[in-house]
DNA sequence: CAGGATCCACTATTGGATCCCG
DNA sequence: CGGGATCCAATAGTGGATCCTG
């Protein structure tokens, strides 16, 4: 790592594209020394560590509030764990507000507004390479095809479909082609409210929008072939 | 069953058409009643049995040769096992002639000249229903459409590449997009004649042409929406 | 708890192996 | 054996559960 870290969020996008590149080629251990934090040589005891250092390395000003990780440039950083050319995961992209999504528009939503602009950062994760030796790759700044973007939205409007109805026992992870519904909480027991019916309410666990990992393969591939 | 079986084979189109419909809604074992066979109840004991039914009730013509079953017409009969409105499993389609697959073209050879047109018999596969109680669907006249056509070529051609250059190692089932490769034979000690690069052989496992699940259910799709 | 994500048990699919008949 | 195919162990993929930090 030549430069120092960001003292500010960057102020354009070629500021921020700028800062990404230099990432490039480095590791989740050079990033985390610079921080002065330990890394754990095991995944499974740092899920976020990689997103969360490159936030700090970019300069990221969203905290955790559900808007991008860059403000002014409405830009939303995300990491890609990629293995032999495919992501090995889905990617989270935001919490769902049972209680509010119904009457949102797409347009309005907080997941729209994440997906609209992002700076993937594909991440190692070949099991066998140990966490903080692993490269980081070059940053792709992405936005949805109008293709892409009628998929995530029709995803999106199913949901919201459900959600009015009170079917809320049928939002699971079977539903989208591209934006994928799942639970998200630290564990089972979490509970919250939900919509049901004719205005009455009903309790039940914490959902999240993900992409599908075929949907980010995608987008890998468009960048790099 | 209101009519006799056949005498001969079916002289047009249409009257194999019109016999093929006759057995849609009847039994695999009402066909094997009419033919004084007795069929098992488990369909390990009778893999081809469906089959080899239709091939008498229909008056195939072609027996153990590489052509299409209904020789003047030029047409392939093939049953096609559905579970849930999908395909339960690949399709054989025809055996390998891995000294010979080289010299001919696609346009020539006997896999092409079974997939040109071929009359679809599906057969309900459901693994809880006895294998006499399974029902025969409606017959499906196929044949490939162009883009169908130009995928099965390709296949094939990637395919006859590999086998002219005695790579034969690298014939599996990985291969084709749409026809695949998989081993053919009674068990796994059978081995036949393949090319070796330079004009010599080598002892292989005979190997055969299946068309893929995800081909067929299109072709199911199409007559049925 | 919301945001940063991956873990991992289970299901679906794949593809090598196999079964019956003439 | 070649033609009629399906079986089933192993792998890939899905989706519910979970982990760390501020």
């Amino acid at each position: 790592m030549h430069v120092q870290p960001a003292s500010g969020p960057p102020l354009t996008e070629d500021a921020l594209l700028d800062r990404a590149h230099l990432v490039a080629g480095h590791t989740i251990g050079e990033l985390a020394e610079r921080a002065a934090i330990a890394v754990p040589r095991e995944m499974r005891r740092a899920k976020g560590l990689a997103g969360q250092l490159l936030e700090r390395y970019l300069g990221a000003d969203a905290g955790s509030r559900a808007e991008p990780d860059f403000t002014a440039l409405r830009i939303e950083l995300k990491t890609l764990p990629v293995h032999e050319g495919k992501p090995k995961e889905s990617t989270f992209v935001s919490s769902i507000e049972l209680d509010a999504l119904a009457d949102t528009d797409f347009e309005d939503s907080p997941v729209w507004h994440k997906l609209r602009r992002i700076l993937w950062m594909p991440v190692e994760a070949d099991p066998s390479v140990p966490l903080p030796l692993r490269h980081f790759g070059s940053p792709i700044l992405w936005s949805p095809s109008p293709s892409e973007r009628r998929v995530l939205q029709d995803d999106y409007e199913r949901v919201a479909t459900l959600v009015l109805a009170g079917r809320i026992d049928e939002l699971d992870g079977h539903l989208g082609d591209a934006l994928q519904v799942r639970p998200k909480a630290a564990h089972g027991g979490v509970r919250e409210r939900a919509p049901e019916g004719l205005g009455g309410y009903q309790w039940t666990g914490p959902r999240g929008f993900y992409l599908r990992p075929t949907f980010t393969a995608a987008i890998l591939h468009a960048a790099f072939r």
